[in-house]
DNA sequence: CTGATTGCAAAAATTTTGCAAGCCT
DNA sequence: AGGCTTGCAAAATTTTTGCAATCAG
């Protein structure tokens, strides 16, 4: 479990709180796509007596200081990705595949915008829709 | 109102009714960020019979041929954005402002990744995530 | 005509809130 | 010790569903 995301939630005052680490601790492993009912559940697979409630309130938390962050790929809810680095990927819009890949220029155009707009940024998202290879015949 | 749009629908076998062209006059007049809440409430103005699960049938259709996505901004639902053309904004993770830009480099990315994945792109969503420049401070 | 579409209201699912008890620092 | 955090259960909100009536083609 990484020292670093601890310690940002410390420099943001907050408490380390079993809770909190649970629910850190199933981001960071497998912090891809997971919606809230998701989280939940694994979370309680490391700390059985966290509520429902919690899982809300931190993930709202960790948004808040930029640790994860919601996407909305089609699915019912949101889901929650790990913010760290950006995030690229391609949806279908006919079976919903979601497709990730590396390699991305979005990093490229930060120092512009902030240079234009003095927006500081810390990471991205980018999506991509259309139709996946198995989609298109 | 575009005839093109309609042109979508009826290709997709839809049947073009009021409830339907009023959803889609509104997201064609200020397309940007609404949710559905919001679109009922403009729609009505426009028909004012429809309901509310209408539009979120509507909204689902028009999702699933790529006129409308759904998208997150950190706010509790789910907003709704006219896909034509792509959409960039950044978010600012302290006070929630969305900036919308222009002049956007993923199209670029769209034929390489055709190439390698054979994935189809019709449009994309790029989000950037940080400060704006008030919270900066 | 005929099946897709609609509005309504009820049901389901999701998210938020109030509060006393408990925990981190 | 003091205040942030928590879990619970209830409340609020959002989304989906069933169905008879209606409408588009």
């Amino acid at each position: 479990m990484s020292t670093q995301l601890i310690d940002r939630l410390r420099a943001a005052g907050y408490k380390i709180t079993p809770p909190r680490l649970a629910v850190l601790q199933v981001i960071e492993q497998e912090g891809e796509h997971l919606n809230p009912a998701e989280i939940l559940t694994r979370a309680q697979a490391i700390y059985p007596a966290i509520g429902r409630a919690t899982v809300y309130r931190t993930l709202e938390m960790l948004t808040q200081i930029g640790v994860v962050r919601p996407i909305y790929v089609g699915e019912h809810g949101p889901t929650y990705i790990h913010t760290e680095g950006g995030h690229h990927h391609m949806v279908c819009s006919s079976c919903g595949v979601v497709i990730d890949f590396e390699q991305c220029i979005a990093d490229q155009m930060a120092q512009d915008l902030t240079d234009r707009f003095g927006f500081q940024i810390k990471s991205h998202l980018l999506e991509f829709y259309g139709l996946c290879a198995q989609c298109r015949n």
